[in-house]
Formats: structure tokens, sequence, C-alpha cells
DNA sequence: GCAAAAGTGTTTCACATACACCCATGT
DNA sequence: ACATGGGTGTATGTGAAACACTTTTGC
């Protein structure tokens, strides 16, 4: 039996949430689309093999991944039997582009708007959104995916991107202010209105700390 | 490479949460205590092979089980390379304990009063004492391990083992009662009180279509 | 009657929502 | 000046927490 490990790797650039593909350059299936993974090695845990892949892709150390469910259906892999740990990947997309190592033939898709996958990734891709839901009502996750500097109304972007709908301004901005995760910066970004809108960054002390409480990000929707 | 499953299977029995963990009666490690577990056959799921470990245990079906994490560590198991996939599972004592298969040597013990368990199950016990109590402060997951009949006070006490602490009854109260999820019978448990307290029991229905949804259960403590 | 646990009532407070309004600035 | 998005102020309502109180029953 082979173990391997599959990335589900969120992507923000400012606009949409994307979502890292690749082409394989491999057979069988040689030219359809796949989520980045690759075998676990004999001496390496499952985490291990994640985290080695995802490094020697964006040449990055330190980003923020998690072990999202294990896939074993005996069919799952058409040629041998394979078990596959899913793991997700939440990074700041304006970092990682620089970096991207060839050889993967990666691309960044729009989440709702990408090619069919092979084998069951699929069902890891819409775990992973489900569950990126679910954790990010809860705790303040998605600032993984943010740029060093951000400005609240991009944060905003984000989270209604996730949840596919419009929160009010203000108490989105009160309530993120609220968690005293994020510093205020003296400068404005300019580009997206003409009073300009403050950047922050996150404080990572208060968010390493923090990062596991409860916090209530998204509205109810009253029914 | 091996693969395996390891079932870190709760179970309440009206006074104390306990773990259930088994007598090895083989080698290697024959007489130390584990989690109750089995390889993965080549033909089956690792989440089939879970359920048909419990069924072969409990003689029951339709438990509450979950999978939790999945533990690849290379020298985890000290003999071979074995990777094992965790599950979760819930169960109302009092039914359990009268079909427990005597193969297993199986024995139930507290929660926080247990053997020590040989390779790394006891990381998997942390992982899912840790992962209920999240669980359990926004879904209403404990009932699962209610008897058919049972009263407020009977799950408060549940509640507040998980938690190791006390919760006000009047609000315990009103909160489980607000989900709608419980039925009130006509008779009263006097066992544990002069006045009786009535039993109620889950409205399967709602339970069903509502245990997934967001509901807090658990008060915030006020540091 | 009294003790003991079940269950209800009530006050208080925090906070989420909705939405009106003001602010800063590029054109 | 005015349109545009950023940001603040504020009224309203809901619900959690705290805790006093009533109820029921066995002894």
């Amino acid at each position: 039996m082979l173990l391997a490990v599959d990335c589900i790797i969120f992507g923000f650039d400012g606009q949409d949430l994307k979502l890292l593909l690749i082409q394989r350059g491999f057979q069988p299936r040689k030219g359809e689309w796949s989520l980045v993974g690759g075998f676990v090695q004999p001496d390496e845990s499952a985490d291990a093999a994640a985290a080695r892949i995802l490094k020697k892709l964006s040449g990055l150390d330190g980003i923020y991944m998690e072990q999202l469910h294990t896939f074993s259906h005996p069919q799952r892999d058409t040629v041998e039997r394979t078990v596959s740990v899913a793991y997700t990947a939440l990074i700041d997309l304006q970092k990682f582009k620089q970096h991207l190592h060839e050889d993967f033939h990666a691309v960044w898709f729009p989440i709702n708007q990408h090619p069919e996958l092979i084998f069951d990734h699929q069902l890891m891709v819409n775990k992973a959104k489900e569950q990126l839901r679910y954790k990010a009502a809860l705790h303040p996750l998605l600032l993984e995916l943010m740029p060093s500097k951000f400005t609240i109304p991009q944060l905003q972007q984000l989270y209604e991107s996730v949840y596919n709908s419009e929160f009010d301004k203000g108490n989105f901005s009160r309530k993120i202010l609220s968690t005293k995760l994020l510093v205020k910066l003296a400068d404005k970004d300019k580009l997206n209105s003409k009073k300009g809108a403050f950047y922050y960054r996150i404080d990572r002390k208060r968010y390493d700390a923090n990062k596991q409480a409860f916090l209530n990000f998204v509205p109810d929707p009253k029914i």
C-alpha cells in the first residue's frame, strides 16, 4: 500500500479566492489537473511530506498548513491502492507567485471555476472549502491569506468571497478591530478609493496567542 | 507499509465520562493497554474498517463515529511502519455494556484515570478529548452519549464532566430546551431527587437536521 | 416542617445588527 | 461640487449570565 499527501492550497490575490492546481507531467493521466501532492517517504511523517512538498513548490517556510482528512477508499486510485492524507494550506498569493517552482506546472484558478480533477480530488476540495468556512467563522484564520500590509476593506472582500455574501462594512470593521489582532499603520492604500483606507498588519504575538480562541466573525444569516 | 485504525471510544454512565481500552492479548506488548483498533483490509476503506471493528466489539450499528486525525510518524509503531487513522466514537454506555464482545478484553476507565497506553495512543486520546470539547461547545454532539431516556440534570452532569466545571442549572436547562431537540416525556426520574426530574428523549428528526448548526452550549469562562 | 433538588422568573449587561451619517479626496 | 468608498455614531433587539425564588416530594 502506498501513502500519499495532497494539498488543497488556497490563495487570495486581493480580489478572489484561488486554488492552486498542477497539470500532471507524468503518466497516468498526464495532462489532467490535480492537487499538489506526492508520496510520503519511508523516513518521514505525512505532515513532514506535506511540508516538504509545499516548500519545494513555493520556496517558503512557515506557511499555514493543517491536516484535513484521510481518504482511503480502496479504488480511489485506479493504478495501485494509495491512501492519501489531505492537507489544507493558506498562503498569501503575492509572496507565493514570485517563487513558484516551474517543474510543477502550477496554476491558480478561481475557487469556483477550475478544471475537472482526477481521482477523488474534487471531494477533497469540497471538504476543504467546507472546513475553511467552518473554521473561519470562529477563528481569525483568514488573516493567513493576507499580505503583510492590507486594508480592512480588502480583508472584508476575502470574507465575502469565502462566504459568497456581503457584510456591513461598519460592523465588519468593528468586529475585526475588536479582536485587537491588527496594528494600524501610518499609510493608506489609495488605489481602491479616493479617501484611501489605512493599512494594517497582523500583531503576530497576539495572533499566535489568540488564534484558537472562539471569535465570531461571520454574521448570522437571518432567515 | 501497514494501515490501521484506532478508535477512541467515549461512553457515559450517568456519572462520569469513560474511555474504552483493551488489554492486548497478543505480542508485541501483550498485557499492555491500548485503544481498540485493527488493520484496514485490502478491500475496505479506513471508515469501513473502523465501523467493522466497532460492530464486532459492540454488536451495535449506527454508532456515532468520526475520523479524528491520521498519525503517521515513521517510528510510531516499534515493529513495522504503520500509519493509523484515528476515529472518535460516542456511545451510550448502558446499551454497549450488555454486548461487549469478550474476545477484546475491553474495560471502561474514567477519562482521567486510565493506565498508560502503548505507542502514541495517549496522543490520540488527548486529541480526541480536545476535539470533543471543541465540538460539543458548538454542536449538540453529547446527546449521542445519552441513553434513550434521560433527564436534563443528567445531561448537565455530562457537560460538566466534559468541561470539568459547573454550570448554572437554570441557564443550562433553558439553553438545551431552546434548541427544541428534546421531547419531554410523561414520567420522572426519582432516584436522584425527591421532586424528580422529567425524562426527555431526543427528537431524532430535528436532531439530524440541526446537528451541524452552530449552537452555543458552553458558557464563556469569564477571566 | 424541613431538606434537597428541579425548575422558573427576573434583572442586568454585552454585543450584534441595521442603518444613518460624516469624512477625505480625486476628478 | 460631487461622487465614491472609508469610517463612525447610535438606536434597537436578542440573548447569555447571575441569582433569587418557587415547586415538589421523601423523610
